[in-house]
DNA sequence: TTTTATATATACATGCATGTATGTATAATG
DNA sequence: CATTATACATACATGCATGTATATATAAAA
């Protein structure tokens, strides 16, 4: 059997994409084979070049969906007019994380882009346009520092700038750890406080 | 030419080795070949296998060599008997942070492990052991919490393993951003306030 | 000094992933 | 209903990285 409808396209295309992350995750992006994604998608490999040019363009329109995921979250709370920012951006984090606990095909995807991936060789071209992506979630941060600092309820010296990237980096940092083992890192249990500690010194409550 | 005397041997080795950090950042560990990382070095694939066993114990080599200078920074400070455990904690990290802006292979080999690599497929079987590596890392830091609440020097609530958890998450994750695009980071001027930030509301004074 | 072990270079066989070209059945289109 | 574009499958050519086997020159050992 050969074509189908435009519906089953789509969905051809979206088991492609799922496949690709099984296997890049499994056997890292240069050694995963589109001989192997196509198989484990049920097609062959003129269904994968029919829809994606390369490997690179598959790994690209995984990123786009995660980030768009991600981007929404945080668009969607940032609307909000919360009247204690930091305690929303607080909640926020902690609500990223407990979601994403629960979320196995989102863990994947993340561990794909955190840890299972190198932007070196062919991919080089792309994390410029990533990093720039990324870059649109952490400067939504900086505008609950801003909208605290505005309600004279921020009480610290450091930067909105500074406080952006001390945050940003705490959530990476954590993340990874967390995407190493996601079994043993009871992240259920260890989010609220980890995020606890990290607005202590920030709400003068 | 074949055989060198025994230093000889030792310092090719070396050279090896390098040309590895090299290739593996630039073209990532899956594409980069054995042939590229020998001509780099001066020698053929010859050499290559006669002093290691295929590109996973390359890998390996390296990672050993990256873990014992950290291990050794921390072990040498730990032995100091400091009457303030978290201002010694912070410092540390702080000279941890600015030691390696100053120290560009450090920076390359740390970007090959933190950012450049992916554990799967053949790096599967490494993962485990890196892991238990870097916790003997981590489990230093808990040691400082515990002097500081022996000298009763804790202004917190949280247990010693959570503020492990924090404090590691967040230097990895400052680590991570700051390896994606060292010269953008500004790290000589971020350091200090960022782990100011962090031991802020521990530091009971 | 002869022998042996070492430190490489060279040559070869193999396999596999990629990209592309071409075939083809069917859905959409007119 | 005939035609065309679509959504794949199949076949083919190519290149390259790996591992291993073998050759070899020299340092070390005896």
């Amino acid at each position: 059997m050969v074509r189908r409808r435009k519906e089953d396209a789509e969905k051809t295309k979206q088991e492609i994409l799922n496949a690709a992350v099984y296997h890049f995750c499994e056997d890292g992006f240069a050694k995963a084979t589109l001989e192997n994604i196509a198989k484990t998608a049920n097609v062959t490999r003129g269904a994968v070049y029919w829809h994606f040019d390369n490997k690179v363009e598959i790994f690209d329109a995984l990123h786009e969906q995660i980030h768009k995921s991600f981007l929404e979250m945080i668009l969607e709370d940032a609307k909000i007019n919360h009247p204690e920012p930091m305690k929303q951006l607080q909640d926020l984090c902690i609500h990223v994380f407990l979601d994403l606990d629960k979320n196995e095909e989102k863990k994947r995807i993340l561990q794909l882009f955190l840890i299972k991936c190198d932007y070196s060789g062919e991919l080089a071209p792309l994390q410029e346009v990533h990093i720039a992506k990324k870059k649109e979630c952490t400067d939504l941060f900086e505008t609950y520092f801003q909208k605290a600092i505005d309600l004279k309820q921020l009480n610290t010296d450091f930067s909105p700038s500074l406080l952006t990237s001390a945050l940003s980096g705490y959530l990476k940092g954590i993340l990874y750890e967390y995407l190493i083992d996601p079994d043993n890192y009871q992240l259920k249990e260890k989010a609220p406080d980890l995020m606890k500690f990290f607005f202590k010194n920030l709400l003068n409550s």
